[in-house]
DNA sequence: ATCTTTCCGGACTAACGAGTAAAAAATAAC
DNA sequence: GTTATTTTTTACTCGTTAGTCCGGAAAGAT
């Protein structure tokens, strides 16, 4: 029927004993992150969804366990698949507001595309879905604390190279950029288009960090 | 049967005609708000809206004409009634900064009550669904414009005041603020409690506002 | 008292929701 | 080839969904 798809997982190690499968698991997942994204949790139902992935529903089910379960790992693979590339720009060891400048011109690329669902799949859909399951909250406090410490991280560094005062309250900084960068996201979700948005960012920027010492003066 | 409740409608004007209605709209749209508020638009089934708001299904359906219009009240409702009195703190005729901390404390009043539900309807709710359907996305796009007009109109006046540089670029700041509340609605919206957020909201007052010229030097 | 208008209550429908069970198919091991 | 094992397919259950209909009750108008 379905011709098999080459999988990444079969080619060193001794093919799996049943009946391989005929889908590539990460795929699907991007598919279904696709769909959750563009629909919102309780809007996408599994008939969209799996109409959208290609497989089944007993194969969906097989493979994730629900739609519970299936939307968590969507979330897990908007991350590390969308946000990581995002957050890695501010590790490019450029001057600290080149990296940021860097960073939002990539959150904004992939949550503006035209084609592409508007805004963030976790500030906007987690968001929403958090108040009905207490593990969607869990994930949505785990996905905001772990941009507070990206950039935490990077503003510790900042502070030692000079990009930012000695004094400066990294932790606060961090909430302050992330809610921010949050908030372009509910905008980006109204359907504003890039342009406008990177100006805000810009602005943002500027007025955010403190006069660098190494400049001021 | 149930006891006719006193209709705010009723008093000056002619009765109308028919059978009155036995419920206050605006009780009713109070708790139709909270039902949204807490679920997100698809979550809450009509079930659950006509046992939560006391009224029955034709009853809803008449009144309100359906699910989505229900909603689009529901965000009329919680503009005018929980929205509009934070933005009535931006009025209040006192240095800007001590306004815009009244307004940072008014809307985390709002959306870390222990007991209600947490974030915003309209960054997070709204901005899930605005996705779902055009009227939606219109909604969003509306409001996130009235938010940014309010505080343009509050830093026009204090630029007249001196509280901001004559140069100051209002609409670019306007912006700036609406996004960072949005973005801490989404903070607020995965539990994070009422002191936390308002720290945040402090830094971000100290920090976008440039040093006031009547203050400086 | 009667008529007219409106609202309420409950039953109803037809579609759609998530989730499941069991048969069929494809491969590896023997 | 046969058997064991895993995935795919198909068909199903059964509760819930949004939305409709209609008989009857309540109140003002006359």
């Amino acid at each position: 029927m379905r011709e098999r798809l080459p999988n990444a997982a079969e080619s060193p190690v001794r093919r799996a004993r049943g009946r391989p499968r005929s889908f590539d698991r990460n795929e699907v997942l991007c598919r279904a992150t696709r769909v959750f994204w563009a629909r919102g949790y309780d809007a996408a139902s599994i008939e969209e969804l799996t109409a959208a992935l290609g497989i089944k529903r007993s194969s969906l089910y097989h493979e994730f366990g629900g739609k519970e379960a299936l939307f968590l790992a969507s979330v897990d693979y908007y991350l590390t698949v969308k946000v990581a590339p995002c957050l890695a720009r501010l590790e490019k060891g450029g001057a600290l507001s080149s990296d940021l400048s860097d960073f939002f011109d990539a959150l904004l690329g992939l949550t503006c595309r035209p084609e592409g669902p508007k805004g963030c799949l976790v500030s906007v859909v987690l968001a929403d879905a958090a108040e009905s399951s207490p593990r969607f909250k869990e994930k949505l406090t785990e996905c905001v604390a772990g941009l507070d410490e990206s950039f935490v991280r990077r503003f510790e560094q900042a502070r030692l190279c000079g990009d930012l005062p000695e004094d400066e309250d990294v932790n606060a900084l961090a909430r302050l950029f992330v809610s921010f960068s949050q908030g372009l996201m509910v905008r980006a979700r109204s359907g504003v288009a890039l342009h406008p948005l990177r100006d805000i960012a810009q602005e943002a920027l500027q007025r955010f960090l403190p006069v660098a010492p190494r400049f001021a003066g």
